[in-house]
RNA sequence: GCACCGUUCGUCUAGCCAGGUCAGGACGCCAGGUUUUCAUCCUGGUAACACGGGUUCAAAUCCCGUACGGUGUACCA
């Protein structure tokens, strides 16, 4: 094995879906190991059996399908390195837990759950804080304050225990972040953390270090959350003598209201989506909207997670997953939190639907005007009109709105644009224009706007006058593409039609009015 | 409470490490232009160095303090 191969792995929990913040860790976790040719291991940490929730790995493998990050070894993939799914790994950590132990880094405590809470309580009534540390312990049933034979009969009655780390009692510990920098911290405001629960599993901290030895992982890239913990991490790597890997604390994505990180349970309270994909609680059987489900596009959505937190250092801000990749580094990580901005996540998912093809966005757009009954679905068709319309569209569902005149006759007539557009001399001018477009045989948007404009010249009309008519009668609207591309797309027929029953439902402006 | 991390336009950010720029860009917003319409597009504008002290000829940039925000402080991760 080549111990300087770069290898870095994102391990979520399956406690439900993973949020925007999640997808972002694992996106700066790619960008970094491929930036590097190295590898990226999906990991899944599942040691709380009460928090499993059903579905959520799946969602996670889902998720990461969609937005195009893929992993060289994990629960999917597999891998020298298996297995990666924690539950199943679960004979690995006790022995590294009573290693931990024979070495005098660790030791047994049999205080409950109960107890610690009843303490910690008259603690908190006398205002102070309980830590089960250096002070603490010796007060404490465990192993360090009991007799030798307690100990073994304890032990031989199968009575529950849990193994805590020994943290040392008063010394200076530095510490190196790739993003922040040289951090000190005294291990006397630290605690015995809990290493190895009463249930046979190993909590988060022993699992997390003994699978990143085990796996060869060179790099953890993780949030901000975890920073507090990196003392006990360095100092457990310390305990094995193993060589501790390099750490990176990504800032946090915070809530919009500016108190707090984004979770998992705001869902859709935000007005934005803090998921990728759509979730349904197996529980609540309650919806969380995604990414995916809003018409973002997995490059545009992955675009504008990457600038969050992390920039070029020079202006250009569109880049696909390989430019990404080739731009990253983590020295130009920030360190402070970011808030989400939804209108610029717009404006980014806007800027990569106007470079699909038309072809790819009628392929998305069929399926729409099938669920509005329209009846020309022909692609060449729909694929022609996308390219006059996607300028303004910023989703594919948007499309609809800007081009729904395209495929049915208007239902009904904008109130303020008739009132503004719709003069008395509009019945009379539009019955005269429709004698005109009946001439017309060769029905091209070029040889209708001639022979047109030619015709209001010569009856000395208003262009404006004229042109806002019709397109009140084709479209509905003061809106849309031009006209006379418009009238040429519909055919001649369907622009007779739309103008007789115009005439007929607007009628003269004298009727209407009086 | 204690520990750690952070703080540049409303938002994302450049500049800070190696002090000297009208503090730059993007989104949004506003105005003008283009368009027979709407949108796009183009041009312009708006708006920030949290505060106080120190070092220095010179501080967004270095140092100290304060405030504010965040994270952690579980047999959760």
């Amino acid at each position: 094995m080549d111990h300087n191969k770069i290898r870095v792995r994102f391990a979520p929990s399956p406690t439900g879906p993973l949020h925007i913040g999640g997808v972002r860790t694992a996106l700066y976790n790619y960008l970094f190991a491929k930036k590097q040719g190295g590898e990226i291991i999906l990991r899944i940490e599942d040691t709380d059996q009460n928090r499993f929730v059903e579905g959520a790995e799946q969602y996670i493998i889902d998720a990461f399908n969609w937005c195009g990050i893929k992993f060289d070894e994990g629960v999917v993939e597999g891998g020298p390195f298996g297995p990666y799914r924690q539950s199943e790994r679960k004979g690995i950590y006790q022995k590294y837990a009573f290693d931990l132990i024979n070495s005098g880094h660790a030791y047994y405590a049999f205080d409950t759950g109960k107890e610690l809470d009843e303490i910690r309580k008259s603690y908190e009534s006398e205002k102070k804080t309980f830590i089960y540390n250096a002070i603490e312990r010796k007060k404490l049933r465990n192993s360090l304050t009991l007799s030798q034979e307690e100990l073994q009969s304890l032990l031989n009655k199968d009575t529950p225990f849990v193994i805590r780390f020994k943290m040392p009692a008063n010394s200076d510990i530095i510490l190196n972040d790739l993003i922040r920098g040289e951090i000190k911290v005294n291990t006397g405001v630290l605690d015995d953390k809990i290493l190895f629960k009463s249930d046979g599993m190993p909590t988060y901290h022993l699992a997390n270090i003994v699978d990143d030895h085990l796996m060869e992982v060179s790099h953890v890239i993780r949030g901000e959350e975890w920073l507090p913990s990196l003392p006990l991490h360095k100092l457990l790597y310390d305990a094995f003598d193993w060589k501790a890997p390099e750490f990176a604390h990504l800032p946090l994505l915070l809530k919009p209201e500016g108190n707090g990180k984004l979770s998992k349970r705001d869902g859709d309270r935000l007005g934005f989506p803090v998921f990728p994909l759509q979730w349904k609680d197996p529980k609540s059987g309650e919806i969380s909207s995604g990414y995916r489900e809003d018409g973002y596009f997995p490059d545009a959505f992955i675009n504008m997670l990457a600038l969050l937190g992390w920039n070029p250092g020079d202006e250009k801000e569109l880049f696909n997953m390989d430019e990404l990749v080739e731009a990253f580094s983590m020295e130009r990580v920030g360190k402070s939190g970011s808030k989400f901005d939804p209108d610029k996540a717009r404006w980014f998912n806007h800027q990569y639907l106007i470079t699909k093809t038309d072809d790819y966005l009628a392929m998305l757009f069929i399926p729409i005007l099938k669920s509005k009954k329209v009846s020309n679905t022909d692609s060449t068709f729909v694929a022609t009109v996308i390219g006059m319309v996607k300028e303004r569209a910023n989703f594919i569902e948007d499309i609809w709105d800007h081009s729904s005149f395209f495929f049915v006759a208007p239902e009904s007539y904008d109130p303020k644009a008739v009132k503004k557009r719709w003069k008395d001399t509009s019945y009379d001018e539009m019955h005269q224009l429709k004698l005109v477009l009946e001439g017309i045989n060769d029905f091209t948007s070029s040889n209708i706007e001639t022979i047109l404009k030619t015709w209001i010249e010569e009856n000395e009309l208003g262009t404006g006058l004229v042109m806002n008519a019709f397109r009140l009668l084709i479209v509905g609207a003061l809106k849309g593409p031009h006209l006379f591309d418009i009238v040429a797309m519909i055919g001649k027929d369907e622009t007779l039609n739309r103008i007789d029953k115009g005439l007929i439902n607007l009628g003269r402006k004298e009727t209407i009015n009086i």
